[in-house]
RNA sequence: GGUGCUGUGGCCGAGAGGUUAGGCACGGCUCUGCAAAAGCCGAUACACCAGUUCAAAUCUGGUCAGCACCUCCA
């Protein structure tokens, strides 16, 4: 089998993939700031990364992924000062922060599982891990990469330039990053004009502060996840993972920070997913074109024809690299839709196939099978390439329903072939894609009473009574019920 | 302005010097009482202009168009 390759960021090349200690990979991923709705661009992301994880403990990694939730610090502003977004949003709807904090917290991990993504093994949270931060920052200061104003902690960009390249992760010299930013104003407290805030003094009325040694405040937004990363994982660990829009930002100040408190690089493999976009543009929650998980469960938004249910979407999203931006339209997602009930009848049927006896083995066909599974590790250890996956399983859907139908017997692939094409199947499917059944749930009542309309039509077409039979059909499709008469005599059934 | 990325058939999207990607939609055929489903076959392609090469959608240079980040956002 071929080695796992991953696209790291740093090196903007495909590198293998090499684990700190052997069998063992920490994973730090950035997760949501929740002081609103997930919007389906956050979920991308979060999917991805939820395959990654499924696909590592399919190699036989033990993972360790953390993935924070931010609840305190995220300003508002481009500027280190104001409000941050748990105390403006509470404001708003006059509750404590912490109400805003719990209640999209739990929105969002419903969210997460209705798309069936996996808990990470440690959700952190920022207020729960102050003293760490405080720790952290004390720690910068001492080793002289920070200076504090009046009760806020600023990160020396520039000196730390001086030793390590601050824009390494997205390859910015300090020139052209200076020249993208404004001049210092008379009244800024900042030595640098991209110096960043480690801690900030909060204001009498602010809501969410924390005593510390430069009087009461509260966190910046970046040194959470040093913090955390560094508390579970160790000071390196694996890899960090999050969106493109975090790296140039986040993602630089965290490895600042990381270097200037502990010497080292934090993570040896930075992974970042690329967004989702509406008609070219990116989604996102200032911009307004946010699809709500819910609203496209539902249908009930102004750009959708229908509903379309979450794993409709989490297949639609695996149709894609990563790394790709991935648009959003009705077409593409009733294109997912089909496309995912082919292939999941598909998988329905090769689980109910049992291997009987060996007929006269077609070689050609058992190699293409062999070659098409084998495909499937391939392509995911070629950076995590689940559009390639499903592009190889969709060619073996053709040889599973010929199968079915008896255009080809199961007999003329050898049974350790057939083993092997079932349970990658199902592995790939549902341990790693992470996909469920989108049919109905059971119902007794519906079932027992189709039998009997399925029963009665039975006997109308044997005494060839068309028009019974044609009519029972047809409004029951009206009702959204589909009939097939299969080959050999059965009908299914099954809900449009 | 800086840093990257992208431009593939009607739509969505992989791939990456020679070999069918795949899905959806479309056309023909088979099966079927008729359908549906399924199977088989098929058409439509790599933004533009040069260059390298026996061979380029794939490499190089240029042109055009678009996107993202550099400011809160996964």
């Amino acid at each position: 089998m071929s080695a796992l390759k991953i696209y790291n960021s740093l090196s903007r090349t495909k590198e293998v993939f090499t684990p700190i200690t052997p069998g063992y990979v920490g994973m730090y991923v950035c997760g949501p700031t929740v002081y609103s709705d997930v919007h389906l661009g956050n979920c991308r992301t979060f999917i991805s990364f939820d395959i990654i994880y499924r696909y590592l403990k399919y190699l036989g990694y033990k993972v360790r992924y953390v993935r924070n939730i931010t609840d305190a610090g995220h300003l508002e502003g481009d500027r280190d000062e104001g409000d941050d977004k748990f105390s403006k949003k509470a404001r708003l709807e006059q509750v404590e922060p912490m109400e805003i904090v719990q209640k999209y917290t739990l929105g969002f991990h419903e969210v997460m599982r209705l798309f069936n993504n996996q808990p990470p093994s440690i959700e952190p949270t920022a207020t729960g891990h102050i003293s760490e931060q405080i720790e952290m920052v004390k720690q910068i200061l001492a080793n002289g990469y920070a200076y504090e104003v009046d009760g806020t902690v600023y990160f020396d960009v520039e000196k730390y330039d001086r030793e390590k390249p601050y824009g390494i992760l997205t390859n910015r010299k300090m020139e052209d990053l200076l020249e993208g930013t404004r001049e210092l104003g008379g009244q800024d407290e900042k030595r640098g004009r991209l110096d960043f805030a480690l801690w900030i003094k909060a204001k009498p009325e602010h809501l969410m502060q924390w005593p510390s040694p430069w009087g009461m405040g509260f966190p910046g937004w970046h040194i959470e996840c040093s913090a955390m990363s560094e508390k579970y994982l160790g000071k390196q660990f694996d890899i960090h993972g999050g969106g493109m829009d975090l790296a140039a930002t986040h993602h630089t100040n965290e490895i600042a920070q990381s270097q200037a408190c502990f010497h080292v690089s934090p993570a040896n493999y930075w992974i970042h997913t690329n967004m989702l976009t509406v008609n070219g543009a990116r989604m996102s929650k200032s911009a307004g074109n946010g699809f709500l998980p819910h609203e496209l469960f539902t249908g009930n938004h102004p750009l959708l024809e229908k509903a379309y249910a979450p794993m409709t979407v989490r297949f639609f999203m695996l149709q894609t690299h990563y790394r790709s931006t991935l648009d959003f339209s009705n077409e593409a997602l009733q294109a997912a839709e089909k496309g995912l009930k082919r292939l999941w009848d598909a998988y329905e049927i090769v689980e109910s196939l049992e291997y009987g006896v060996q007929d006269l083995v077609d070689e050609a066909l058992d190699q293409k099978c062999n070659d098409l599974v084998t495909e499937f590790d391939n392509s995911m250890n070629d950076d995590f390439n689940t559009a390639k996956v499903l592009a190889a399983m969709f060619e073996l859907v053709p040889v599973i329903n010929s199968f079915k139908t008896q255009q080809l017997s199961v007999g003329n692939i050898r049974p350790e072939t057939f083993e092997r094409l079932k349970q990658q199947f199902r592995v790939y499917l549902t341990d790693i894609f992470g996909l469920t059944s989108v049919k109905e749930g059971d119902n007794g009542l519906l079932d027992g009473v189709l039998e009997l309309l399925i029963q009665i039509r039975k006997e109308a077409r044997a005494r060839k009574d068309f028009a019974t039979s044609d009519k029972i059909r047809n409004e029951l499709q009206q009702k959204g019920v589909i009939l097939k008469d299969n080959k050999d005599g059965s009908v299914t059934w099954e809900v449009a």
